[in-house]
DNA sequence: AAGTGGTCTAGACCACACG
DNA sequence: GTGTGGTCTAGACCACTTC
């Protein structure tokens, strides 16, 4: 009487606070609008800024809202959506005509464990390590990796492989790789966080969780490469259709 | 001289702590191996507890390892590849012969705001909500809700609306949503936290993350249907190949 | 210099699993 | 009951951006 409902079974708070932060920004925020800050907002709800900063890292996971260091929270833009593979039709080699990616540097290294489990390759084998960026609206979201089996492009063309320009030898070793014929790919999504220097490149803090993008491609010696790509898992929305109505998923 | 490495970019603890752990993981633990707990742990390295949670968080994110109440720290097992729809070759309707879900429930209800939107239907029509699982290897992976578009079945066989068990009706509507022919889908992934119900289903505590993936079945009317699968970040991988050499990224 | 979010501490109590 | 991870507090200092 009187008491306020019983929670037979107690919601934690930074739960129930995202829960009103939530139902707050589809009301009262619009996209970019700067909220308080962490100190003031934890006062207003009368909680420690521990739990309140629980609550905004949940918000902030889902997309709803981006933080950063030294100016504040703001309200995040919808994920965009960022088409990955066209599976249907003929597969194609990474680096084809209007791919959405842009060469970045080129270098010869061992691969990662599992990477070299996939190409077939001893651990301490010096492979072509291509490096690529991919842009959405001005923002990047992607970093990838392309690791190269020796045997798929074992040679660059006389003098390529002094070219000091890191992306002009990229640029070289697609082109070399697109002399193989594509027989098939496939392709894994898992959730990580972003190593250091991935972080860096999609201006986050290191350990942000991102989307990996695993592809492998076959060519008819087995796999010819493997590409490991990293997204922003706070703003991307992966999107795999077979036709371009991406428009109708938007907003 | 003698001093240890003056760190210019000092790194946080919690991420130097996150590679120390990660190594012994690798080199002095088994799968399934319990941990120490974790005020002994923090003990050992010389942190607050809170400190030392921030590095478990990003290994059991990571997939590395699972922790649980009551119990204690565990090392999880590798990731399982969960095979999300064979892009490639024909569509079909969820429900179809073979596929790995189990229907579990139906009703009807009106659809969350990002579905009506797809579906094209007024804010507060009932549609069909078909509620299934996903199990693979003993484990519940997934947890799924399919809207079905009213117009798709708008009537189910005389006393099949009046049968008690869910799971039954869940059933009759896939089969009458079977007659229609499947046109196109398109499909895609991101990451979420798990709503209360979904964690109850999935053995996890809310706001767990979760790949959400998101499939728009089209048949001739339009968007006939649209399923919202919600699969454990961390012990999934998902796999969108083309063939069955599923064998050969395992491991 | 001032203000922001990011890291860290040392405690406390709670919910849950298990014997 | 005992031990585990989960939640929460009230502080402190740091790294970064902006003015």
């Amino acid at each position: 009487m009187g008491t306020t409902q019983l929670e037979t079974v107690p919601e934690p708070k930074y739960w129930h606070l995202k829960t009103v932060l939530s139902d707050a920004l589809d009301s009262e925020f619009a996209v970019g609008e700067i909220l308080p800050n962490e100190r003031e907002l934890a006062a207003r709800f009368g909680v420690a800024r521990a739990t309140l900063r629980q609550a905004l890292e949940q918000l902030e996971l889902e997309g709803r809202l981006q933080r950063r260091r030294g100016v504040g929270t703001t309200v995040a833009p919808p994920r965009v959506g960022v088409d990955v593979g066209s599976e249907a039709g003929p597969h194609t080699w990474p680096g084809a005509p209007g791919d959405a990616w842009q060469a970045e540097d080129h270098e010869r290294a061992p691969a990662p464990a599992a990477v070299v489990r996939m190409l077939g390759v001893a651990a301490d084998t010096a492979v072509h390590a291509v490096r690529r960026g991919r842009m959405t609206g001005g923002q990047q979201v992607a970093s990838e990796v392309l690791y190269v089996h020796p045997d798929s492009v074992p040679a660059l063309p006389p003098g390529a492989d002094q070219e000091p320009d890191g992306s002009a030898r990229a640029r070289t070793v697609l082109r070399e790789l697109h002399r193989l014929q594509l027989v098939g790919q496939d392709r894994t999504v898992e959730l990580g966080s972003a190593r250091a220097d991935d972080a860096r490149r999609l201006d986050r803090l290191p350990g942000a969780p991102v989307l990996v993008v695993t592809t492998r491609y076959l060519s008819e010696g087995g796999t010819a490469a493997v590409s490991v790509a990293t997204y922003r898992a706070d703003t991307c929305r992966l999107s795999f259709s077979d036709s371009e109505d991406v428009s109708l998923l938007a907003s």
